[in-house]
DNA sequence: CTACAATGTGAATAGAGATTCACATCACAG
DNA sequence: CTGTGATGTGAATCTCTATTCACATTGTAG
């Protein structure tokens, strides 16, 4: 697979950033696939235990929507890689299994969002002209696009003011009038 | 430059979509840098030219936007690379000069949406509580969770149903309660 | 202690893609 | 017609990565 080695996914900087020779990866894992699959497996975990958190934590949906903003934008902080695999790896790679991992859990994880609005919905919290799916994948919108930006500036993005920003202009389209 | 051959961007596949040989190609362009900033710039100004068409058409901020959607979703469906390019390509790699070009072009559209939106509080059309540059980006989360889906399951996404729906959502937001 | 499994290493191999180059064609100005 | 510049081609080269392999080292069960 001599295709594709933005530096950052290159075995030798994994190596690298592990304190190990290139050929040492290759004693834990099967293949570079074998590296990207697991990461991707892991980045899913981490997705959908964002979700069960919010879920403990408050049952009104819209403050879950909240909360769930601000956890899933910690955690691209922390794991900056994160946009890189899910994105800019396989998204494009045309056919390539590990795309269909990626769109189960992107697919899976606004498949949750859409519950969260679908349950405000129906307690009457949130507005009911509009389509779970259409709300959730906006919601998507409030940190993919910030979170270009903030890639492109190299961090000078101020991510977490955005999200406090876009939110409160989410919350008016998503909130029935009081 | 042995990096990064995602098939569809590879000179060979540029040849082949042409009619040439690989080598056919340094005939017309120095390196696949080279390449690669000629088809940044077409991009770049293809964005331009529908902010100003759609200003040229109205002069209400909303209908603008509106507008200006609907070109966005026309220009990414029938030149799918273009996601590709964007993003994939130059938004991980570390330094690069053309993250510079793509930093430039992102910035800069997204400036043209916030003079929109600004334009719109000015008249009173827009609420006037939200920061532009926010709303700005929440226009562009219209379309890139979209488009990732979309990608993600190649085409089989509805891109320009969502995008009515979102409308109609995100002008909640924005447009100032009559 | 000792044999065995796990782990780490450097050198060697293989394959992909970019790029170069010497050699055809071809269009066309003179 | 004829020579020159633009354009296209196949073979060869170069570089970058992934991957393999034979050989240490180490930790540990017995």
């Amino acid at each position: 697979m001599g295709t594709c080695g933005v530096d950052a996914l290159s075995i030798a900087a994994l190596a690298r950033q592990v304190g190990l020779v290139p050929s040492g990866i290759y004693r834990h894992f099967k293949s570079k696939n074998d590296v990207l699959d697991a990461t991707l497996d892991l980045i899913g975990e981490k997705l959908f235990e964002n979700v069960k958190l919010v879920q403990k934590k408050t049952s009104d949906s819209a403050e879950q929507l909240r909360m769930l903003l601000k956890l899933h934008i910690k955690l691209i902080s922390v794991n900056r890689a994160i946009p890189h695999i899910v994105f800019s790896e396989s998204i494009y790679s045309g056919s390539s299994y590990r795309k269909n991992s990626v769109r189960n859990i992107i697919t899976g994880y606004i498949g949750e969002i859409e519950k969260i609005v679908l349950k405000g919905q129906k307690s009457g919290s949130l507005r009911k002209e509009v389509d779970p799916k259409t709300t959730a994948l906006m919601f998507m919108g409030i940190i993919l696009p910030a979170v270009i930006v903030w890639k492109l500036t190299d961090g000078a993005f101020d991510l977490v003011r955005h999200s406090e920003d876009a939110w409160l202009l989410f919350k008016t389209a998503i909130l029935t009038d009081q």
